[in-house]
DNA sequence: CAGTGAGCGAGCTTCCGCTTGACTT
């Protein structure tokens, strides 16, 4: 009896003080720096929300939320209120922006109710480093209630927006579609770009170069005024007389310039940039980026011990730690020559709107070289690991020096220009070997004087035509939402995934298409609640939200500004808009085998899939070819096929078994230009990814991808 | 490097923003 009541004792003195954070990778580094008077565990993000499976706000009182616990967090929820049990004080230390002080306050509401007399304190830090720790704990806060309360509001909001919007493209569409005040952005803007190509048409224009000779070397001038004007030269019976204006006149040097150009480093990596870089350069979605990131984030093996090689991956800040930056000076002079070390530690200007949470993505340590990490990392790991490395150092290193020469040649009122630029310093690109810039290549230009005459050899005119803008990718949406302050870091890569999900839009070679479906959403979008997809209103929102945070504004007026005309639209939409249900219902000339009536193309649950026009007296369904057969004489369509629930998938002849024909990999749309046969993807170590015609053996034809470095 | 033939679907959905595993869709 004493005994137990003696270790009763010893866990009372024990007692620690609780400090709860977001990510379980976070609450491990700090647990390290805080020692064992504290007791350190993660809530993995929000545990307390609205429900998922109803609207769950009251508009007619004051849009009171409904909040439950989030559907399994339960458990770490009765956790939370374990060790609080044993706790002497809580500190919340959730991350330091909107989203975190709405976690803060659901936690201390929770544990609040069950233990009155606990202090529970909120504690903020920008960066995980000791200093900034140690600095946070000893000096607990109160929760600022007023950003809650901006959460909040953009909470119900959003919430309002999408439980609101999407039951009326249920009625007047489709089941299961969605609306949103970020994803129906992302569509609209895809849409209007898909528009502005297929209305897109190509000028001629024609550039003009003057092959000059000195000492019987050849150079190359461009013509670049014409009477001191930009020209714009349309057709080759303009270039014609061009051309005989300069058989009349010289080619005189007129004016030679030299000057020496500095160019800067990136800044750090902030999510966005990460995603772009990681897909301009090494090809990944944003979604495996996003992944990989997580992975060095949480922890790599590296011999004796697991060490986490990033900071946290997702950030909408440039800001470094003064240890990141001492430490990359340091790793700087000791390891490249002493004139690529700026004087001072270089700053990045925060971007407007950052919430400035959490620091840039940097390697946790650059003493970690990739080189050094090599053999620790799988080979998309090391990539990755590769850029945020080189990214970082260069950041902190010299400019790059250029030296430009330009030389101005004049002919009657023609002016032609030849310049060259050289790499005179190579600064921060000491450091690249991933992020290496293609270098231009350098002309020679031979000694010239001013005045001095040149000989010409010959002119050489080329017809272009104007080019439309290219289709999205994963980076460049992103550039475009993160430029127009819509989403944030933890939401990028999921937009894409959700249109694609919806079949809004289908990416072809990485290009982000609308599909008819996504049109007629965004169309319904653009006309019944056009002030929602405005790129405006999210940055109105964002202004009111931060006023919110401020306690400059009340939520309950924003959201009573948002939703009365909001109500009227709502209403407007449910009664005038024309019923879409049947649009889909894409005409084919494929014949139900089953009753002979005509088949259509349907959108269900797993894609696209043809069905009887006969439904429901014949259920006949069929899955949707992909090309006629090739083999010759069949006339049996591609279609995708699969053994057992785990084998891979490949594609084979709807005649099986009269026709046994397969292939791996999925019939392209393209077709052979020499046979018509459709073609397949490939790729090998050679070639890299390649387009061939899946007869091979007969036909042969191959079409290399052109490959980009940008 | 070979090797390779299921079954389902049309009604119960959806938002944005935090965070990770547990899954048997």
């Amino acid at each position: 009896m004493a005994k137990e009541k003696n270790q009763k004792r010893e866990t009372e003195q024990k007692k620690y003080t609780l400090v709860i954070v977001e990510s379980p990778a976070k609450a491990k580094t700090i647990n390290k720096y805080l020692g064992s008077d504290y007791k350190v565990t993660a809530s993995m993000g929000h545990i307390i929300d609205l429900p998922k499976s109803r609207i769950g706000i009251d508009i007619d009182n004051d849009f009171k939320p409904e909040y439950i616990t989030v559907r399994g967090k339960g458990k770490i929820l009765t956790d939370l209120k374990k060790f609080a049990a044993n706790a002497k004080t809580v500190l919340l230390a959730s991350d330091n922006d909107r989203e975190g002080e709405a976690i803060a306050f659901h936690i201390y509401d929770a544990l609040n109710k069950r233990f009155p007399e606990l202090p529970i304190k909120r504690i903020v830090f920008n960066e995980i480093t000791k200093n900034a720790i140690v600095a946070s704990v000893k000096d607990p806060q109160n929760i600022d209630t007023a950003k809650v309360e901006a959460q909040e509001a953009r909470r119900i909001l959003d919430r309002l927006i999408g439980y609101k919007i999407s039951p009326i493209l249920w009625v007047k569409v489709k089941n299961g579609l969605s609306a949103g005040r970020v994803q129906s952005v992302a569509l609209k803007a895809i849409c209007q770009r898909e528009e502005e190509i297929q209305n897109f048409i190509p000028q001629e224009y024609w550039t003009l170069d003057a092959i000059l000779e000195k000492d019987k070397k050849e150079i190359s001038a461009e013509l670049i005024k014409i009477n001191n004007e930009k020209p714009t030269i349309r057709n080759n019976e303009e270039i014609e007389k061009i051309k005989a204006d300069l058989e009349q006149g010289k080619f005189i040097v007129t004016e030679i310039s030299k000057s020496t150009k500095a160019v800067n480093p990136q800044p750090p990596f902030i999510t966005s940039k990460l995603q772009q870089v990681a897909a301009n350069r090494l090809n990944f979605s944003s979604k495996k980026t996003m992944s990989i990131a997580q992975q060095l984030y949480e922890g790599i093996d590296i011999g004796r011990e697991t060490v986490g090689l990033i900071t946290y991956m997702r950030t909408d800040s440039t800001r470094i730690s003064e240890v990141g930056l001492s430490e990359a000076r340091e790793y700087i002079s000791k390891n490249y020559p002493p004139e690529y070390l700026p004087e001072n530690p270089v700053l990045y200007t925060k971007k407007t709107g950052a919430q400035d949470a959490h620091e840039a993505i940097r390697p946790t340590s650059v003493k970690r070289t990739p080189e050094s990490m090599k053999k620790y990392l799988n080979a998309e790991q090391f990539k990755l690991y590769s850029i945020i490395w080189e990214r970082f150092v260069a950041s902190q290193m010299k400019p790059a020096e250029y030296l430009s020469e330009s030389i101005n040649i004049q002919n009657g009122n023609y002016t032609f220009r030849i310049t060259s630029s050289k790499m005179t310093f190579k600064g921060f690109n000491i450091c690249l070997d991933f992020l290496k810039s293609k270098e231009a290549k350098s002309i020679k230009i031979p000694t010239l004087q001013e005045n001095e005459e040149l000989r010409k050899k010959d002119l050489d005119a080329q017809q272009h035509f104007t080019q439309p803008q290219t289709r999205f990718t994963d980076a460049s949406i992103i550039k475009f939402l993160e430029d127009n302050g819509i989403g944030r870091p933890s939401t990028y890569a999921p937009i894409i995934s959700t249109l694609l999900d919806r079949y809004y839009v289908v990416k072809k070679a990485k290009q982000i298409e609308p599909t008819q479906l996504g049109k007629l959403v965004n169309e319904i979008i653009v006309t019944s609640f056009s002030n929602i997809v405005n790129i405006d209103f999210t940055a109105k929102l964002e202004s009111q939200l931060d006023e919110i945070a401020n306690g400059k504004f009340d939520h309950l007026l924003m959201l009573r500004d948002f939703y009365e005309p909001f109500k009227l639209s709502l209403e407007e939409a449910s009664k005038n808009l024309e019923d879409h249900k049947k649009s889909f219902d894409e005409e084919t000339d494929e014949i139900c085998d089953k009753c002979n009536s005509k088949m259509v193309k349907k959108l269900g649950k797993y894609g696209f899939f043809l069905a009887c026009t006969n439904f429901p007296e014949c259920r006949n369904a069929k899955t949707i070819p992909l090309a006629p057969c090739p083999v010759d004489g069949c006339n049996g369509k591609i279609i995708p096929r699969k053994k057992g629930p785990r084998s891979k998938g490949f594609y084979g002849c709807t005649n099986y078994p009269d026709c046994d024909f397969v292939v791996w990999s999925k019939p392209l749309e393209q077709k052979c230009p020499k046979c018509g046969k459709f073609l397949i993807e490939k790729n090998d170590k050679v070639h890299g990814n390649y387009k061939v015609c899946v007869d091979e053996k007969n036909c042969g034809y191959k079409l290399l991808e052109e490959y980009s470095n940008e």
